[in-house]
RNA sequence: CGGGGUGUGGCUUAGCUUGGUAGAGCGCCUGGUUUGGGACCAGGAGGUCGCAGGUUCGAAUCCUGUCACCCCGACCA
């Protein structure tokens, strides 16, 4: 009975009793976070930053690849400033921070904790661009921003949450959006890659696009619980900043033209969407390219002779490889139950007897296949099994995407889809918004993304019946 | 912002209806025995009951106000 309440304290809701609050479990038990007394801000601890730290290392990595240079600008705007484009305005106004007061005196003019650094970065272009010998601008910036959500959940709906925001401007439309798809498929290929997230790329609908953008590029990803999420976005803003922020530059032809932007960006939601598509009912799974611990060592009968030596010896060998060793005074089966919920992608177990047949044991986080293996091979074992890991990952990732991702051809199927099955629901659309907003009244779905990769299922829209002109991908979304 | 709910050591909570000044489990600390799936024994520290006011000899308990948080909707990376 005892030992049943004690283990009731530490466990976790299971996902499929109760997804949401299994989610909210995880991010505590595994140490991610701790609320902070303002609703929607979090303390993000350092098992949850040492994460950030590893997918901004790897996306930075790639922007860079392609140019992109970091910069820094003010954390906050002025009203009138950001008052200068009107669609941007109006979709952010609304949840936008103010700063009334420096000190004790009242501002003459309130200044808004950005939301998003469109307006700073035209204001901060103005300055810098005169002739096309000053373009490309290709700027990027990881920081925080504030947008005063009224529902909040730890890392996908924070007040403040942290990104990177890029932010460029050229002299054609062309090379805009050159730049804008090419930095959707960087964010692709780093989920991918190195977060082992599939997704799905594609345009946002006019309705769901960026405040002020002429096109909205998304990679769209599938929970487990069958909810998609916004990944990362990707904005082509046309000349539309440019003309309202007056931002022009002397061609060639000695005469002036405005500039083309965009801006695309990636936030913490990114470890929200780690969890919910690796994640299972033991806690966290990481990825081995994103884990900031990818091999724990258990050593077992630590106090008896040669063995934290035997484990010491262990690590050094993993030089290679984020490696750690748990020598900490608790007994083995809390440090694997504790690791499982962190995540730890591969663990070593090492004890008397293993020590004297010259062999220990791997653990895999995402199969729980127990790998003997002798300790002179362990490096090399360590070397083909996170590799291996990340690869399988991602193919289960994968198959619940393709799994959970059905076609309609007409508004019974459509219905039908929603109604039996999570996930997905593949759809022709007309292109009236009026069948967007109706089906989101109707199934309380949205238009995730017009995929790039389009198919006919159909010659008519699944809503009205009219002509369709796109394949759309439909869910309910996070 | 509309509807519903909850505030008691770090966490989960009992007590509140029928007022008498707070009890447990987990966690934590110390010592010892343990260690191949969340160890055990013994001892110990820690709360004035979200906050403010009121009723009362006396309030965690009753009343009023207020704040915070959670869930469901509308808005969003």
């Amino acid at each position: 009975m005892a030992q049943d309440g004690k283990k009731l304290v530490s466990e976790i809701t299971s996902m499929e009793e109760d997804f949401t609050q299994w989610y909210t479990d995880v991010v505590i038990k595994a140490g991610l976070i701790s609320y902070s007394n303002i609703k929607g801000f979090m303390v993000i601890k350092p098992a949850g930053y040492a994460i950030w730290e590893l997918i901004q290392k790897h996306l930075d990595e790639r922007f860079k690849k392609t140019g992109v240079t970091n910069a820094y600008l003010p954390m906050l705007i002025p009203e009138s400033l950001l008052q200068k484009e009107k669609d941007h305005v109006e979709g952010f106004a609304p949840e936008v921070a103010w700063v009334t007061y420096g000190g004790q005196e009242e501002l003459t003019e309130r200044y808004c904790v950005r939301p998003t650094s469109e307006t700073l970065f035209c204001d901060y272009y103005k300055g810098e661009i005169h002739s096309y010998k000053d373009l490309p601008q290709v700027l990027n910036q990881w920081c925080s921003v504030v947008r005063w959500e009224k529902e909040t959940r730890p890392f996908l709906r924070s007040r403040e949450f942290l990104w990177q925001e890029g932010h460029t401007a050229h002299a054609t439309f062309e090379e805009a959006e050159e730049r804008t798809q090419q930095m959707l498929n960087v964010y692709a290929d780093f989920l991918a890659e190195d977060m082992a997230i599939p997704v799905i790329k594609g345009q946002k609908t006019d309705k769901e696009k960026f405040a002020g953008a002429e096109a909205t590029y998304t990679v769209e990803a599938l929970m487990h619980d069958g909810r998609a999420l916004q990944s990362a976005t990707s904005h082509n803003f046309g000349d539309g900043f440019a003309k309202a922020f007056d931002i022009q530059y002397a061609g060639k032809d000695n005469k002036l033209h405005h500039v083309y932007q965009t801006s695309w960006g990636a936030t913490t939601r990114l470890i929200g969407a780690m969890i919910m598509v690796h994640g299972d009912n033991s806690g966290l799974v990481l990825p081995p390219r994103i884990a900031p611990v990818q091999v724990m060592i258990v050593p077992i009968q630590q106090k008896k002779d040669g063995v934290l030596e035997a484990a010491g010896k262990l690590l050094d060998s993993l030089k290679d490889f984020r490696a750690k060793l748990d020598d900490s005074d608790r007994s083995p089966g809390y440090k694997f139950a504790d690791q499982e919920m962190r995540g730890i992608p591969l663990r070593i177990e090492i004890g008397p007897k293993d020590i004297e047949a010259g062999k220990c044991v791997l653990v895999r986080r995402d199969t729980s296949e127990k790998i003997e293996c002798a300790i002179d091979d362990v490096a090399a074992k360590v070397a083909e099994l996170l590799p291996a890991i990340q690869k399988d990952m991602y193919e289960r990732a994968k198959n619940h995407l393709d799994t959970h991702t059905f076609a309609a051809t007409n508004k019974e199927e459509f219905e039908e889809a929603f109604k039996e099955t999570k996930g997905f629901v593949k759809a022709m659309w007309c292109g009236d918004q009026a069948c967007e907003d109706k089906i989101k009244e109707d199934y309380s779905v949205t238009s995730r993304c017009i995929p790039f990769e389009q198919e006919t299922l159909s010659g008519n829209c699944v809503c009205c019946g009219k002509p369709a002109k796109k394949m759309v991908y439909w869910g309910r979304a996070y």
